[in-house]
DNA sequence: GCCGTGACGACGG
DNA sequence: TCCGTCGCCACGG
């Protein structure tokens, strides 16, 4: 049925609750979408985001902290660009997520359960 | 409808 | 730390 788009939605819109200078996982946004295990979903749909949405897609990584992008790629070198402008440091196609993590407080979780 | 592919991730080894 | 394996599942061919 439609539970697929609705399931991007809410990818969608918890990336956009995503702070500036921070970042997080593929997996995490899964997590807080209510979509546990879901992470290449969250991947995929990415690039599917509208581009209308301004979705932040360049602060969503993988779990170690390295860019999905494949090393030294014009898409990994755009999304580098992008994280420095923040404020995030990228060394060698990775960035320390013990550093820069978003970790959601209490009122961010009650906001994302308006979906 | 089966099959390979992936912007993933946890777990060994 | 760097692979290989396996679970996951929407998509396109």
């Amino acid at each position: 049925m439609e539970s697929v788009n609705k399931n991007y939605e809410h990818i969608w819109q918890t990336v956009l609750a995503i702070p500036v200078g921070k970042v997080s996982s593929y997996g995490q946004i899964a997590d807080l979408a209510g979509l546990p295990g879901r992470a290449r979903l969250v991947g995929r749909c990415m690039g599917y985001a509208p581009k209308e949405m301004k979705v932040p897609w360049y602060r969503v990584l993988r779990a170690n902290g390295q860019l999905a992008f494949k090393a030294g790629s014009s898409s990994s070198l755009k999304q580098t660009g992008l994280l420095q402008e923040e404020g995030v440091a990228v060394i060698k196609n990775r960035v320390n997520m013990n550093e820069y993590r978003w970790q959601p407080g209490l009122d961010e979780m009650l906001f994302q359960l308006k979906f």
